[in-house]
DNA sequence: CTAGACATGAGGTACGTTCCTCATTTACCG
DNA sequence: CGGTAAATGAGGAACGTACCTCATGTCTAG
């Protein structure tokens, strides 16, 4: 049997099409009745509405805006190619994009961004940004508004966004633990560079990263968290010094942004290739530096995922349809040189 | 401006409607010139068709088969229930889905069964099965009558199916090598097991595994491949014989199918949680084999997303549409306890 | 010059849904 | 019981595309 449509719903509920259109489209003017009636006759029949039939005859459009940080990290490039490389597929069906850039360190500018969005004329957002009060409120007035929120790599636990879409970190620190204590066998000391310890993604990584180490690797050291502010030469010293002042580490975990400064740093102390590094993010960068052996594994998520996903979900909430979990689940990735493609 | 319709086409291009709808679905009838002026046309506003209105218009009707092997392995079984679950999902809008199971070891059965498709109720056809002469007949059958076909998980690279779906078995065992070097420190007696080795994808595992080995880690041994052949008792003896007899030993490697049997041996023996213990596929099995420390780590590929490429490859090739490369790559993933979610 | 083939146009119906309008029926209240 | 409001029915137009028929226009060969 073929699938059902409106009208086989109407036979079956014994009600005119209008009828069963005012009850799927929750409008009013129908008694309780009825729409049970009718409510039934869908139960029993198994009718699925024909989304795209729907949009079609609805001339839906779906307006979303992507609020990204701007910054001299290539995540957010990469990030920005996966959206522009979604935006030419089916996934984008009747999707109108729009990017938005704040600059990454400045947390006034990212409430502007959110403030000025006028949504009158947009059905969702997709946000990456720290949390802060300021930013949940405005996430707040977003949602009062009736668009679909989602929190985009950097989670935003405690707003009103519909959906979470990226890693989580604390597991992310774990497995960059394991994988650290197995790589450098179980001994000598390890150093956590990162931009700044002021982000949750960075805490939680580094508290994953500190338990797995404490339990698993008792023998193992973790000094604390060295940040680098967006400073290369900062990164370069710390590296000369450890290089020159500390034959016991052994491994090196870079957290967050800042990979390319650190690893020129290394190749410039010459020790690139004989630590355990192990960094975050996947980056032409870090693609090269796994290849040239020079970091050991980088843990990532799949930013082409990422931007599927958020358009996907983003969607979902905008129709009220329920989300395929096991399809949006990112995954914690570890790449290492041979499974780089 | 909105997306342009074959309203605007018919416009632009100073024709009618009737024409437009002949040139794009490349019916009889219309001047070489004509053609000409459309595609210019298509070409300038940027057309292009609305897939979803065209199926519904045509009531399209996407009539799949899955044809796949049945047999001890966990593999399948979750690879049919990732197929379910995609079945019920947005991904799998107006298919047909049906799975045919033939015994695995059994290579006639499967061309048996690829032979009995009929070809008139059929657009696509997934292919889980290794290559014989007979199997690339029945699939060189099944392109002739126009249908589009892929293989799943296993490759078929001299038959004429459209797009292989799954990962590079060459490196993925490059990947393990490289992960069992560094886990076991470079030093020891590595055993590899399998069902069999007469499976291209455990030849180019191992093969995989072997260069690495011998590259990376030169200290190393690699023992020569045992084969079980679905037999747990054989997998028990082996593991026994390890155990007593070869204190050398620091590193199993299971190449294929099989794992639930060498857990069950290696739990036995006593030496779960003390071997480096490398195997394929995410299964319940495994998983909690992770869990429990007696796994390393599990080199796998996400069946879901596997299923999920296969249908909309299958779709794309059906429409002749082309392919979202980025989406439908297949990655080696490398679970550890930690990012096992 | 004309028959016949070929090219093109005009217009309609359909797909499954949404969203109208207008008419009719039903239920409830006093 | 009539009056009124609410509920329902009937039907149509539209979304973008496919596919059909029939009429008309144009070219070419004889």
């Amino acid at each position: 049997m073929n699938k059902p449509t409106v009208h086989d719903i109407a036979k079956e509920a014994g009600v005119s099409l209008a009828t069963v259109d005012r009850v799927l489209n929750a409008r009013p003017g129908v008694r309780e009745k009825t729409i049970a009636k009718v409510n039934a006759a869908v139960e029993r029949l198994g009718y699925v509405r024909d989304t795209y039939a729907a949009n079609l005859a609805r001339q839906r459009q779906y307006r979303f805006v992507f609020v990204l940080p701007e910054g001299p990290s290539q995540f957010t490039e990469t990030l920005k190619a996966a959206l522009q490389e979604a935006y030419a597929s089916q996934i984008a069906d009747r999707v109108v994009l729009r990017t938005v850039s704040v600059p990454a360190n400045d947390p006034h500018a990212i409430v502007r961004a959110l403030r000025a969005l006028d949504t009158d004329r947009l059905d969702g957002v997709a946000i990456m940004a720290p949390e802060t009060p300021q930013v949940r409120d405005a996430i707040a007035r977003l949602k009062e508004a009736g668009l679909a929120v989602v929190a985009v790599a950097t989670d935003l636990p405690n707003s009103k966004r519909d959906y979470f879409i990226g890693i989580n970190n604390l597991s992310a620190g774990r497995t960059t633990g394991l994988l650290m204590g197995r790589f450098a066998g179980g001994q000598g000391e390890v150093l956590v560079v990162t931009n700044s310890m002021r982000s949750r993604d960075s805490l939680e990584r580094r508290l994953g990263f500190d338990e797995v180490m404490k339990s698993d690797f008792p023998a193992m050291t973790v000094l604390p968290s060295i940040e680098t502010y967006d400073d290369p030469a900062r990164m370069a010293s710390v590296i000369a010094d450890v290089v020159e002042n500390r034959p016991g580490v052994v491994g090196l975990y870079s957290m967050g942004l800042g990979n390319a400064p650190l690893l020129d740093a290394l190749r410039e102390a010459g020790r690139a290739g004989q630590l355990v590094v192990i960094a975050h993010e996947l980056t032409p960068k870090t693609r090269e530096a796994l290849q040239r052996n020079e970091l050991a594994a980088v843990i990532t998520q799949n930013v082409g995922h990422l931007v599927r996903s958020a358009l996907r979900v983003l969607r979902a909430f905008c129709d009220e349809q329920s989300i395929f979990e096991a399809q949006e689940r990112i995954r914690i990735e570890i790449v290492l040189r041979e499974n780089l493609y």
